[in-house]
Order: structure tokens, then sequence, then C-alpha cells
DNA sequence: TTTCCTTGGGAAGTGCCACTATCCAAACAT
DNA sequence: ATGTTTGGATAGTGGCACTTCCCAAGGAAA
């Protein structure tokens, strides 16, 4: 397959794709010669994960390059890579620990952690980029709705625990393998567009119900 | 209060209100003379909004402005001003018709809808920018692994669903008034980095559980 | 063989966006 | 009188995701 093909099948312009490789986002083709090179349907998957990730996922360029970094180091053990490669995406700014709503924020969510039992999810909290995307939104939504805390959050983290649950179960249902890792990548990007799509329909349906169209 | 104390108690530079008050996403302080403007407690209450929709929000500034003026809007009732503003949220490159991937997902999705009774979110489909980031989203995955489908997403739907609900039930126990659409689009904008946060922390959790940390 | 078209690669340019820096003249403080 | 602060306007900045342009090498057609 070369450059033009690989374009028309993804429906990626070849300027696109020529820039993809640049930025090393998919491997280079096998040279057949110093004009010519060919490529396999291992690019064209990769090539969709990637727009994926882009157009759907929102992730920026560098932070793809980074995640599938991730996924092809062979040394590291499939949950590791996976971590690895959740940890690599989010694109929080560093909470400003001055600031006095932060502080409140780390501690209502550190003592939510506990009342839930997430004990992992606990130990883990000083590293993770998940924890301090949580305590930068609910320092926002503190500043501007003063009474608002651990007891309006907490039904909403029992949800999402299921929803990991669910996650989780899809992810074992699928062979292992090569492909795993990226699956489990994928689901964990392209999952998040689709459940914030499916809670905006469910709010419209709810608000629906209760309201009716006015 | 001056533009400086604003930016002060803010913690946003004068230079970039000046920019909102250029750009709308803030009304223009009481003129007392050719060259001093007196703000109040309203202006910081905006500006608290405007930074938390960009910064945890990740809103453009166009929209902000767009939603603003919904929220604005007197002429509206609340639901449809309410409707009105989360429909100015979304930011989905629309989905190419021409596209078979997305014609399937389009027909999945509306099944799907169908199956959960979900009528009103039925009717609103067509109009419904949830709707098309749903189809969108879908087409993308179904592009890399065929077999998913409707089973997959029907459980998170449901989830979804009872999220909603408590959105709204949280939204109901806040006094009505001037505050409560303000408080309503806060919510729906800040509700969701707060559930995607806690939805990844809920997948390191029970990562963790499944395979410890190898 | 010559002509023409296509190909892959690199450099530079584009458009958008969220600010940010610089000016300016009026107004206030000392 | 002097220096600082203020609000408003205009232009500039830096990052990002492409896109355009150009070139020389290959291959196909005449």
């Amino acid at each position: 397959m070369r450059l033009a093909e690989l374009s028309e099948r993804s429906g990626v312009s070849t300027a696109t794709i020529k820039y993809y490789l640049r930025e090393g986002l998919l491997p280079p083709g096998r040279q057949v010669n110093a004009r010519t090179a060919e490529y396999d349907e291992e690019h064209l998957r990769r090539l969709r994960l990637v727009r994926a990730m882009i157009q759907v996922g929102r992730v920026p360029v560098a932070k793809v390059r980074e995640v599938l970094g991730h996924v092809d180091d062979d040394s590291l053990g499939r949950t590791i890579r996976l971590g690895a490669a959740m940890w690599a995406l989010p694109q929080v700014p560093e909470p400003d620990e001055e600031d006095e709503d932060v502080r409140d924020a780390h501690e209502e969510v550190a003592a939510l952690l506990h009342r839930l039992g997430w004990e992992n999810a606990e130990r883990l909290a000083p590293l993770s980029p998940a924890y301090r995307s949580l305590v930068v939104a609910v320092a926002a939504i503190r500043r501007i709705v003063h009474d608002w805390g651990a007891e309006q959050i907490a039904p909403y983290a029992e949800l999402m625990h299921r929803t990991a649950v669910l996650d989780l179960d899809n992810m074992e249902t699928h062979p292992s393998g090569a492909e795993r890792v990226e699956f489990a990548v994928l689901g964990a990007i392209l999952n998040e567009p689709v459940l914030q799509a499916l809670h905006r329909l469910a709010q419209e349906e709810e608000t629906a119900r209760r309201y009716g169209f006015e």
C-alpha cells in the first residue's frame, strides 16, 4: 500500500499522514527505494487509532505520541503499560497549592476516597493525574457554589465505579494479545466521549420528562 | 470595585479581564467618569463562572459568549433557556453522512434510544448536538473495533440516566431565582470534568483491585 | 530517449485561539 | 507640579494542527 492508498482508505489527506509520520505518530513505511515506501494493514489500524484519539478524544498530538510510546513499550507489563498510557493523557493545569479553595478541595476529596473505601485510589492519589483533575474541578465549583461538597459527589462516585467495572468487564471479554493494550487505550479514550454524549442525552430525556418541552 | 481589585480578588490578570470585556463575556462596569469604571460582586461571580467554563470546562471563548447570551435572555422560560445554553456547548464536527460507518452508527444509536424508552431524546434526536456527538463517537469506535455495538452501550446509558437524575435532583434542591439558571449551566458544565475525573479514578481503583500493582 | 505525471520528503506558511504587551490620554494622589 | 494609576484601543505572541510549496527521483506513455 502506498501513501496515496493509505490516505484513501483512511480518509486522511496525504499531507496530514506525512505530518503524522514526521511527528512519530506512525512508524515509517518499508522503504522500497529512495522514492517509494510501502505501508500495511497495521499502519492503517494505527492511523485510524490516531485519528480517533485526536478528533473524537481531543487528545493533542504530543500526548498521542507519548501514549503510543507507552503502548509500544514491550519492556513493561500489560497493566503497567496501560496505566502509563492512561496517566499520560490528562491535560490539567497543576493545582495551585497556595490557593485556599484548592487546599479545601484536596481535603474534601481525600476524605471522600477514604469514605468510599477506594483504598488503591487513595494510595495512588499523590501521583494520579485523575486525582489532581478532580481537585481542580472541585475547587473551581466551590469557588462559585460555596455549599457544595462531598455529599453531592459521593453518589456520582458510586455510579462511576460501576461504569469502571463495566469498562474492565468489557476489556476482559476481549481477546488478549498484541491488540489488547491498544484496545484498552482505545476504550479508555473513546469511552469518555460516548459517556459524555450519553450523559447529555440522558439529561435532555430527564429534563423533558420532568418539565416537558414548554 | 475597580478593575485592579476585580483582578486581585479573582486571580485573573487585568489584561485578561479587559479581553473578556471586549469579547462581551463580562458586562461593562458602571462608568463613573471618562476614565474610571466600577465593578460589583455580580461581576466577580460572572468572572469566576467564565474562568471555570474556560479553564475547567475547556469551553472556547466564543461558546462562552453564546451560552451566557442564552443565560441572560429573559425572554425565554427557564427550561428553554437552560436547553439553549446546553445546546450551544458541544463542539462536534458534523457527522459525514456519506460515510458508511456513520450511517450504521446512526441506526444503531436510534435503535438504542428506542429500546431504552428514551422517547423524548428520540424526538429531539435530529436536532440534538449530544445525539450527533454520540453518533460520531460510536462511528469512530466501530471503525476500529468492528464487533462493538448497542449491547456494549446500553448498560452505560442506564448508568448515565441515573447520573442525569442526580443532576436534576441536585438542581431542584437549589434556590430558584436569578441564580438558578446560572447554577444549572455551571452544574452542567463543571459536572462533566468531575465525572470524568471520578471515572478515571474509579478505573484506577478497579484495575488495582483486579490486577494489583504488578 | 524524451516528456510528463506521480511520489515521498522537508521547510515554510496558514488560520485559529487565548491571551499579552504597548500606547495613550485622563484622572487622582501627593 | 509631578508621578502613578486607570480604562480603552491596537497590535503582537506562542501554541497547535494542519497545508502548501518545492524539489528531485521513479515510472509510464509517446
